[in-house]
DNA sequence: CTTCTAATTTGTCCAGGACAAATATAATGA
DNA sequence: TCATTATATTTGTCCTGGACAAATTAGAAG
């Protein structure tokens, strides 16, 4: 198949990437990247080769590198530092299906997918497979992105297929009557809830009960879904694609609107950055330290 | 519990709202709405209510308002507009549990709302249950909130549970082998996926074999996805929170990006009001075109 | 090698102006 | 009176260039 020439105004790049136009017309000012063209009108028309790498650029930006130091590197470099990254922490077993699933996702084909990874749920059982399975699949998933090896519909779709399959398993298993009481969601323009169903299924195995509202909820209404729901604790899920310096301040934002006695936990990728905040407020770095606040908030009240 | 004064940046105004701040900047000079206070530093700072009533001003637009009208209405006769909107169309039997469903949502209670629907989904069957139940029951569910009684988190637990019904039971459904071969997403920006789900019932029914990748996917990368997964059809949906204007642009854009023998087919309240501009470009202002498209689209394959 | 202070980097905000596409209104002819 | 065309208004988006503070880095002093 052709390529078609395709260019995008400012707008539209806005959209796709999630850089602002600020941030667009500032980095083409201070590093002379972007490039666009102009139209008659003369305003900038992105090439979509330049949206590409924008794209890349933010990525990495999530990953903790500098603008000024990303903007004039090749292409290849810029796979290079995607490539090394963390390290899949997971247990002994990676490696071994994880390699098999991205070929299954590179086949497109999601109900081999499906069964494959459903079979693998069967086999490991909840708790070993979020833990061997789903977290570092999803690690090696982004970062095949990140280096160009794996194209964005394929990412949607295992996020698709995987959502699918832990909503499925965990809905049976979460006792209403289980303590704590969770509420479980993202703030808007954090579009990622795969992580956020991960927790849940750690803290439904923990013996709580996860509200599980779905991604982008209003900060405002995130403070009223607390009151009607008496929710004990607020979790919130945060990607790399989340601008850094928005965690802390969405977070104090929510502080406020929610009773003090309301715990928030904050975890994911996007907020490991982040020192402790305290006032009621715990930075979820790493899966594991899910179950120990959770232990701890149980203590706490009894 | 009490109300605890908030106020946000226009940036935030901005994410939480889906207005640019352009638009918020240009409302604030030609109308006098919203009015923002001003910080130490001379930026703007929104009121939370201001941020409510600028929700239900774009609600309002979507339904095909102009700003120049609601923007010095009161309360009252905002709430009103939002009433007075299009007849839930449905079948004889709307009504009768539409509004036990209402209440279900309104009692925070996800189990048995999930267990309600799930056995009208058993009684019904799929298709009727689509026609007369998922559907109505969203209108309704949109209007509710537009008139500010329903919460926005309130709308995200149905569409959560809606959603997951509905995808449990398509799946086996959709046999890979069907005709046409339809891939189903949204653009970015187009957070709402219930529609594409509701329409992907229909298509599956009708023999289609659905591909859904969720919503919000990057112009680009539909195109790259058509051609990987060798789609026919590339099904979008529009909700009335997308903006009007953008609808056709968008449309051509991805146009560009595909194949000619790729039909394009949007749907959704939020392309009511498009004329066909042909070029293999389908619009369904209504679910039940989608049945005369797809026997259209069999016929000339055949 | 730490700790504190002074650059530098970076994202966000502002004002005010320009423009074209969409929509409404007026004018015209059948 | 109705339909059509021309004119005016409305509206969203884009532009430039400047300002500022929070975050980060580099440098100085202990």
């Amino acid at each position: 198949m052709d390529f078609y020439e395709t260019a995008l105004s400012i707008g539209t790049v806005e959209r796709e990437t999630g850089l602002s136009k600020d941030v667009l017309r500032k980095w083409e000012i201070r590093y002379g990247f972007p490039n666009p063209d102009r139209d008659t009108k003369g305003e900038r028309v992105y090439p979509a080769e330049q949206v590409a790498r924008l794209r890349q650029i933010k990525h990495l930006m999530g990953l903790g590198h500098r603008p000024s130091k990303l903007m004039n590197l090749s292409q290849s470099e810029l796979s290079d530092l995607a490539a090394h990254k963390t390290i899949p922490a997971g247990g002994s077993v990676t490696g071994a299906f994880v390699e098999e699933i991205l070929t299954l996702l590179r086949a497109h084909d999601p109900a081999s997918l499906k069964g494959r990874l459903g079979r693998l749920l069967q086999e490991q059982g909840l708790r070993l497979f979020v833990q061997d399975t789903a977290e570092p699949v999803s690690i090696v998933v982004g970062e095949a992105w990140a280096r160009g090896e794996l194209q964005v519909f394929e990412e949607h779709l295992y996020s698709e297929v995987m959502h699918n399959l832990l909503r499925g398993t965990l809905e049976p298993l979460n006792s209403p009557s289980g303590k704590p009481r969770v509420l479980m969601t993202t703030v808007p323009e954090e579009g990622h809830s795969l992580g956020l169903l991960m927790a849940a299924s750690s803290l439904v195995l923990g013996g709580a009960h996860c509200i599980y509202l779905g991604p982008q909820m209003p900060i405002d209404d995130i403070g009223n879904a607390a009151r009607a729901h008496n929710a004990n604790v607020v979790a919130l899920s945060f990607s790399t694609a989340y601008p850094r310096r928005r965690v802390l301040p969405v977070l104090l934002e929510l502080r406020q609107r929610l009773s003090p006695a309301v715990e928030i936990w904050a975890g994911g990728m996007g907020v490991r950055h982040l020192a402790e905040p305290g006032d009621g407020i715990h930075i979820l770095a790493t899966p594991d330290q899910l179950e120990s606040v959770m232990s701890q908030w149980i203590e706490n009240k009894s």
